[in-house]
DNA sequence: TCAGCGCTGTGATTTCTGTCACATTGTGAA
DNA sequence: TTCACAATGTGACAGAAATCACAGCGCTGA
């Protein structure tokens, strides 16, 4: 895949380091593209489709914090690649999805020598940082039906449409809630002529 | 005050460089050391006491995240002042405390000639990242009397200690909650043998 | 066409937490 | 000592959310 325009602040030099050295790789929805606890070998930047990243907890409770999409890179990767350290993280795809694997031994070269790629990861750790901060304080500050609406939202805008192709059972597992209690929340939100429900689908107004 | 010791892996050049620029500062308990939207103009460094570190809502609503001791740097710090942005985040003293204040200025340079500087940077972030990974498993898993255990052990954990000089209001802030709840369950705690109550203090046992 | 399964709607109940009201106790200052 | 105030204890109640139980509904494949 031509990725370079993606990245359109890379050196040519970095560009062609990238090219040399990385890795491409596919994967279906729904596929684990990293496992909590699992080694982490390579820095990942994602060139198409979307990943979710996600905590899981001992009970199978899920509870997602963000997604990455394309030019984005993941900051766990990035971290714990520079340490060898293990992942505390799961990643999925939530879409098909191809990304970009750059061997960790490249990390600090690349830190050293391009000043772009040093922008690039100061960024994406403040991206995530704060998407962290964001998340704290949906769950500290806020109930339920405002963490459903931001959750739809986001989820909407991440892929501009206005409609989100998902079961409640799904929104659920995402909020680490349960579906009852979203559907509930979801009927309240058709009343408030907020959104149109239908099956396996829900419309923003 | 003599700090070099608590940063044992620095150059000596590197020392030279923050001795001659930064700026030593002292706060006391309790005094606001970065408010919620305020510029940042340095990098922190904590030589001496503990720095609270939460999140403020609009409803005047507190939420504990993490401390910083002696030898920890503000992972925000660092990342707003590469990119001179505003803090998202509140830093209060909770013993009196004293810090170095690095000027941004500084920290491109640092991070390109000293690996030392470079490589702590990239340890903060991953601790700091690390530990609100964990703040967000606690709010999104667990009740409130597994993390009322959790933080008590934390409290002690920092000061190794075995007490715990806190009222129940201030404990109940700190978690977002509210006295009465926190009074309820250090009672069951104290049922289960767990803690010992007296007034403005907990022993662990 | 219809049988089955997954998705959605809804009531009843319980648990956890927050809120209000008020009693009790400990401590320091006058 | 005594008063005032802060800290703590406790009951009653309210609201959010989880859980259980079950009823329809819609799509899909035989």
């Amino acid at each position: 895949m031509n990725w370079k325009q993606l990245f359109p602040q890379f050196e040519p030099e970095l560009i062609d380091l990238i090219e040399k050295n990385a890795v491409e790789r596919s994967f279906r929805t729904g596929e684990v593209i990293m496992r909590t606890g699992q080694y982490i070998k390579s820095t990942v930047l994602v060139l198409e489709g979307q990943i979710k990243i996600y905590r899981e907890n001992a009970d199978g409770g899920e509870f997602l914090m963000y997604y990455l999409g394309p030019g984005q890179a993941c900051a766990v990767s990035m971290i714990c690649a520079i340490q060898s350290q293990t992942s505390e993280i799961m990643a999925q795809a939530e879409e098909d999805t191809e990304v970009l694997m750059i061997p960790i031994q490249l990390m600090d070269d690349m830190m050293n020598k391009y000043k772009s790629w040093y922008q690039f990861v100061i960024q994406t750790y403040r991206g995530r940082f704060d998407e962290l901060l964001s998340v704290v304080d949906n769950i500290a500050f806020r109930n339920m039906d405002e963490r459903l609406e931001f959750y739809l939202k986001r989820y909407a805008g991440k892929s501009g449409k206005k409609t989100i192709e998902l079961s409640h059972q799904q929104i659920a597992d995402d909020l680490n809630s349960s579906r009852e209690v979203i559907s509930r929340l979801l009927k309240k939100m058709e009343q408030q002529k907020l959104v149109k429900l239908y099956r396996n689908m829900i419309e923003l107004v």
